[in-house]
Parts: C-alpha cells; sequence; structure tokens
DNA sequence: GCGAATGGCATTGTTAACAATATTGTTGGG
DNA sequence: CCCAACAATATTGTTAACAATGCCATTCGC
C-alpha cells in the first residue's frame, strides 16, 4: 500500500501521513515508528522527525518523550469538549459571514447547496461530508468570514481532527438530509445579512450534531 | 544576558525561547539563527530545530523553508482575527463556567477579584496583566469552564500570542480599572449561573479590549 | 553608469553514527 | 507458581559532518 516513494520533503510527508491517518490506513492509537516511515519515505529519520511534530501540532498525532507518537484517539469527554470548541467558532464564522457577504458570496453559498442538493438525491444515506475544501459549507463560510485565523483553525486543525474522531468512534453514517435541511437555514439567514439569526441557527446546527454523535456512542456502547 | 546554560532538553528551550520572545529580548520580525542558539544552549542543532518547529506551531515564530525562523509580528488586521477568535472562545468560556460554577468555584473568583482590586489601588495605571497563569482572570474562567481544549488554546496559543502582539505594537497600558469592573460585571453573571449573559458581557469586554488597541493603534500610526 | 549574470558565503536541510532511555524477555529467589 | 531484579533488544534523542539553497557582493555586458 505505502509504495516507496523516493525523496520526499518534509511537508509531502505530512500531508501523505495525514492521508494515511485520516483514511485509516492507520488505525487510531497505532504507533508510528520514525525508522519505518523514515525507510517507506526513502528518507532519513530527520524529516521524519519533523513532519511527525508537525502532525503533533494539528492534533492527529501524540508525541511522548523517549515513548514515540501514536495516532491520536479521543476520549468522549474530549469530542464534547470539541465540539463545544466548534460551537463558539462556527457561531462567530456565521456571524462574520452573514455581515460580511455581498452579492457575489451570497450566489457562491446558493450555488454550493444547489450542488449539495443534487448529492443528496443521488446518495441520500450517505455521510455528506465534501471531499474537496471549496465544497464543504462551513469552510466555504469560514472563507467568506474572512478571518484567516480562524478558517485556518477550521481547515486545516479542526476538521482533520473531525475525521478522524469520526473515525476512531466509528461513525459511519452522518445526518444527511437534515444537516442539508439546517444549511439552508442558516443561508436563509446569511441571504438577510442577519448575523446573530446566522450565529444561532448555526449553533445549534453543530450542537444537534454532537447530539446524534453522542446518541451513536450510547447505541453501540 | 543569554549565558551559557549547558545541556537543555528541548522543552526546556523551548520555554526559554518563549520567554525571550515575550519579554522582548528578541524584538518582533528578528531572525533567530540555530547556530547561534544551538551554542547558547551548548546543544546541536537538532533539538534547537525542534524547539522552533514548537514555537512556530503556538504561533510566535513563523519558519519559512530554506530562509529561516522569525519572531512573529502581526498587521493589524491579523490583529484583528485575533480578536475576532478570542471574542467567540472566551464568550464559549463565560458561558460554559457559568453553567459548570458551583460554590467553590465562585468562590475561586470571588478571592481572585479581591486579589486583584488590591493591585488596582496600589498601581492605577499598570495594565492589570498578571504574571501568573493562576491568578489570570480569563484562564480561571477557561479552567471553570471544564473544556480542557479550549483551555489549552488559550493558554498555551492565543495567550502568549497576545502577549506578542500588544509588545510588537507597542502597547504599554492597559485598561486596567476599567477592564476590571468588566472582569467584576462578568463575575456577578457567574455567581447567578446565568451563562447567556455572562457570554454577552464577555464578548463585549474583548470587543472593548480590541477598541482600546484599535484606538491606540490610529493614535501613534 | 546601470542592470543582469556569476561566484562565494552564510544558513538551512539532510544524513548516518552514537548516546540515552524504555520495553521486553529471562532468570533467580521466595 | 508468582514476583522482582537484571540483561538484551528496540526505539527515541542527540550529534557532527555533508548537501542544497538562498543571499549578497562583485563583475561583466550594454
Amino acid at each position: 500500500m505505502a509504495e516507496n516513494k523516493q525523496r520526499c520533503n518534509v511537508s509531502q510527508i505530512v500531508e501523505s501521513l495525514q492521508e494515511g491517518i485520516l483514511s485509516g490506513m492507520f488505525q487510531a492509537g497505532e504507533r508510528l515508528l520514525e525508522v519505518d516511515l523514515a525507510e517507506q519515505y526513502g528518507v532519513s529519520r530527520g524529516p521524519v522527525r519533523d513532519a511527525l511534530r508537525r502532525l503533533a501540532g494539528v492534533g492527529l498525532v501524540t508525541s511522548t518523550a523517549n515513548i514515540g507518537v501514536h495516532v491520536r484517539s479521543f476520549s468522549l469527554d474530549e469530542v464534547k469538549a470539541f465540539y463545544q470548541l466548534r460551537e463558539a467558532l462556527e457561531g462567530q464564522v456565521a456571524r462574520l459571514a452573514a455581515q460580511n457577504a455581498g452579492e457575489s458570496e451570497k450566489e457562491r453559498i446558493d450555488s454550493l447547496l444547489k450542488e449539495h442538493v443534487q448529492v443528496i438525491n443521488i446518495h441520500p444515506e450517505r455521510a455528506y461530508v465534501q471531499g474537496h475544501k471549496d465544497r464543504d459549507f462551513h469552510l466555504v463560510l469560514a472563507d467568506i468570514a474572512g478571518n484567516k485565523l480562524i478558517h485556518n483553525l477550521l481547515s486545516d486543525e479542526l476538521y482533520p481532527q473531525l475525521v478522524l474522531l469520526r473515525r476512531s468512534h466509528r461513525i459511519v453514517k452522518g445526518r444527511g438530509a437534515k444537516a442539508f435541511l439546517e444549511h439552508q437555514r442558516i443561508a436563509e439567514a446569511i441571504y438577510t445579512n442577519d448575523g446573530e439569526l446566522a450565529c444561532l441557527l448555526m449553533q445549534r446546527h453543530i450542537q444537534a450534531s454532537w447530539k446524534t454523535f453522542y446518541n451513536g456512542q450510547n447505541l453501540t456502547a
């Protein structure tokens, strides 16, 4: 699977490892050996160490002195804290997006939602998580919000962590159509530049997502 | 000043460099040479590189490939984004703290504020930024909120960045007594477990802090 | 005289060997 | 039979030398 990619630089290693972690090639809690990875990427341990430190920085692995690095796993408390953080951040994103949105931004959201409704109709059971970042509702809003700091926090740290924690907790099915309807309500608030409403609806959207996650855990546990 | 501390490990180097950056020993934008630091700490370049990567991870330095690392400097837009992020996070913190606070937590806040009023009376002009983390109003609230994720984000990343950006923009005087009064209002909301009010007051508190910063910049610019 | 190419220097990126530490397996005593 | 101390192994931490890259001054052509 992980063929010998010769002479990778650090950022390529980071990207490849991140994909491996998010795709489930590495299981949650699995140990990542520097020497093995170094051989896989046809490189010495130095760049691998750099890459692992960067992954630790975005919370995808945990690095312990003299022990090693492991793919991160999340306790239920950590997941709860995670959703509380998202609630705060994405509420602010929705508020700012509503304040900033002009005609072109509103059209951008509208066309995105029209695209999503197609996907929903074709795959009603699917998790409704878009692959590309430009096609994700939440990240598009974060872009429109015009706050690069929050956008990067969501895009580079929280969203990868979200993918990982859903995987590590065996979440297979999302809320699909229901989430899409909530997106539409948020979009309507943005169309009228109602920041407070957009913030409130987004917070409820995240809360609903957390409740689905939590109930799913209780059922399987 | 930076005497030869022999045989430091990585976390000690990180701590020392962070203190150097936050104390102003290194100026904003200043380049940090690996070889110089390595000699200062009596260690080779490897651990220094590790330390610098970790500082880059918390946003105190910027690391550019084949160029080097520089003490981070903040544009006014970045500072604005920073305060918008704080507004979201600390609003959530205040809400959660109000929801979680029992008698012991309320007493903890109360004794902290009584301590602060002493400081204010003795040094009315001082910036009202506490040195130790256990004595900072915002971090104590984050602790009471019971969300380790947000607490660490504030304590390990945003607060060091706050110190740095205030320094790099030559902010010398804070809002002192006024900020303290706002803290008291927030505390009162927490005493009645009114999460929504605590959140709102905290957000206004952060906004007021941003406005002070912004006006200060316009005056000097 | 001025701008572009070039060469040397300074610095970061990488490597492989070495040191220190943790984990695992083994042995001896109780 | 079980537990503790110890040895062997595996892995991370560190080092110093080497490679590659960017920066800067000098020089060459115009």
